[in-house]
DNA sequence: GCCGTTTTCGGCCCGACTGTTTTCAGTCG
């Protein structure tokens, strides 16, 4: 079985686990958890960069050591130190490490006390009433154990970014209504728009501390308060999301905000700096001594570490540090920005609207051009169109183009990319498209050699102008294919082609590390809505987010550009070679 | 275990809330 970075990842995350449990090094113990996330983030193949003969030591937290480890876990698939540490602890201990309210000690405590190591042998003491016993455990915590390990296969871990907008929004809105609320934010993951968020972190500003915190604890979605203190609170919604709010005087907003939109890597990494310069930092302001000389705003905060304001969807300390130091910092690309769509269905597939009501509403979104992207006919679920519905079809958007004012539509069509790389429609009638995106809804399980092998060969046929959603992957549904991304990304600068950045809230997909990348290799990347509705255009807001994640630039995007521009682009692409 | 505008050794971010205590450890973010 091939190793991929997760496993490492897997690997190192269980290292730390044991090590915890054991009491070591807390240091030791972090090391191997920035190795865990250094390799899950790094968006390139470790068995290439071996295979490569490139030095791992070059990356973030890796040492000599975690190199020697990562060289040995490719190889083998396993790590004789986590071997040797599953004979002193039985691994099923980590999964007890996961339930709310037990740490490291107590994991340790039930283990030597009560010889407890998996969750069934917890369940039945927790029942017993034998944890309380324990010293450091009582009552509430028995009963708090009890409960976690019961709804335990309830409440999805995390939610799409599109679906905690909707909690959010409501919330944020309750809690500006407050008399002496300031500012409301919902920091933390959410705003720095990652894919999914685990939880909403809401901060707020007002003159009557008190109040804000009652009246958050009484919103009419709130279903239990899990904490609650002067400054802090945790509740779970009816719908299982759990949120956090933060109340701070204004003198500290900016702070704060820093301190809760983080995330906890470039936190650490913000505060190490203030360190280095006599300073601490923490979620009142900045201090030198007892005084406080920043806080105010983000950019106060920035500034007394000598940087320049980095935008949230940077903040992941994968090197916007050493950027804002040099003043390097990408002008990120911005909604506002996008001038068109180059993906999108209408009811002649599996969309809900016509033709011109889809360009109305494009049209009344600020955009200037749309494509229109059926499913080819092998998509016999979506309806997919055959030769023939597509020339009808074409023959349909000439004559709407000749009626609407202020957008175009483009031709096009979302092709089926077949096992063997061939596309799902015959050249003559791609031929008289103004751009075909092609598009992998099959065969997701190929070994990674024919699946990059199919991709490629797809992408060397002359009409072909854009990648759908290139890693194929359905947050919380079905994971990325395994392909060569590296590769596939070159053939696209050779070929002239472009990668797209499907904004579906399900798919965002390019991925933000394949942004970096795609934009390293000078590869465009086109944020497109795919949209089946009039209402779906919305979610060009996160395919912009996503693109701000990969550190995307207007200039990166291809459809941030005029039509005439995107024709002569999309153009070249379409000649047959 | 990593790392270096003070360092190849000695540091490594900082604070709130809970429960079990009777001054604080453990957990969490």
């Amino acid at each position: 079985m091939p190793v991929h970075n997760a496993d490492v990842a897997a690997i190192f995350d269980e290292i730390a686990d044991l090590l915890e449990i054991q009491g070591a090094n807390p240091f030791r113990i972090r090391a191997y958890r920035n190795a865990a996330r250094t390799v899950q983030e790094l968006g390139r193949d470790l068995r290439e960069l071996l295979r490569r003969g490139e030095d791992l030591t070059e990356l973030p937290g890796i040492g000599d050591d975690l190199a020697g480890k990562i060289a040995e876990i490719v190889e083998t698939g396993g790590c004789a130190m986590l071997n040797k540490l599953h004979k002193q602890l039985p691994a099923a201990l980590t999964e007890l490490l996961k339930l709310p309210g037990l740490g490291p000690k107590r994991v340790k405590a039930l283990y030597h006390e009560l010889d407890i190591h998996t969750l069934e042998q917890l369940h039945r003491a927790a029942r017993d009433g034998r944890l309380r016993e324990l010293p450091g455990f009582g009552a509430k915590t028995e009963q708090r154990i009890l409960g976690a390990l019961e709804a335990r296969t309830a409440a999805p871990r995390r939610v799409k970014l599109a679906v905690a907008a909707q909690y959010a929004d409501g919330y944020r809105d309750y809690l500006a209504k407050t008399p002496g609320v300031r500012e409301v934010v919902v920091a933390g993951s959410f705003r720095r728009c990652r894919e999914t968020v685990g939880d909403l972190d809401i901060l707020v500003t007002t003159d009557d501390p008190a109040r804000a915190m009652k009246r958050f604890v009484s919103y009419d979605e709130v279903r239990k308060v899990l904490a609650q203190g002067e400054t802090r609170a945790t509740v779970r919604l009816a719908s299982g999301l759990q949120v956090d709010v933060r109340v701070v005087e204004p003198g500290s907003f900016g702070a704060a905000l820093h301190y809760f939109t983080g995330s906890k890597a470039h936190n650490i990494a913000i505060r190490r700096l203030g360190q280095q310069r006599g300073l601490k930092i923490n979620e009142y302001g900045v201090f030198k001594g007892d005084k406080r000389i920043a806080g105010q705003t983000e950019e106060s905060v920035y500034a007394s570490v000598g940087l320049r304001y980095i935008p949230p969807e940077l903040r992941e300390d994968r090197g916007e540090i050493e950027l804002a130091r040099a003043n390097k910092l990408p002008k990120l690309v911005e909604l506002a920005d996008l001038k068109g769509d180059l993906h999108a269905h209408t009811k002649a597939t599996d969309g809900h609207h016509s033709l011109n009501e889809m360009a109305l509403a494009a049209r009344g979104r600020g955009l200037r051009y749309l494509a229109i992207t059926e499913h080819s006919r092998r998509l016999t679920v979506a309806h997919g169109l055959d030769p023939k519905r597509l020339l009808k079809q074409i023959g349909e958007i000439d004559r709407l183009n000749a009626e609407l004012d202020g957008i175009t539509l483009l031709k096009g069509i979302e092709v089926d990319i077949l096992e063997d790389g061939g596309l799902d429609l015959p050249d003559y009638v791609l031929a008289q498209l103004d751009l075909v995106i092609g598009a992998v809804h099959s065969q997701f399980h190929l070994s990674r050699a024919r699946q990059t092998e199919r991709i490629l060969r797809a992408m060397d046929h002359p009409y072909f102008t854009i990648l759908a959603h290139p890693s194929g992957r359905l947050l919380e549904r079905r994971e990325p294919y395994d392909v060569d991304m590296l590769r596939i990304i070159r053939k696209a600068r050779r070929r002239g082609c472009f990668l797209e950045l499907n904004a579906q809230p399900e798919r965002l997909d390019l991925l933000d590390v394949h942004c970096q990348m795609a934009k390293d290799e000078g590869v465009l990347v086109c944020i497109d809505s795919d949209a089946h509705s009039i209402g779906e255009f919305d979610n060009l807001r996160y395919g912009v987010g996503q693109a701000r994640r990969g550190w995307l630039e207007k200039d990166d995007v291809l459809n941030t550009r005029g039509l005439a521009e995107v024709r002569k682009l999309i153009g070249r692409t379409m000649s047959p070679a």
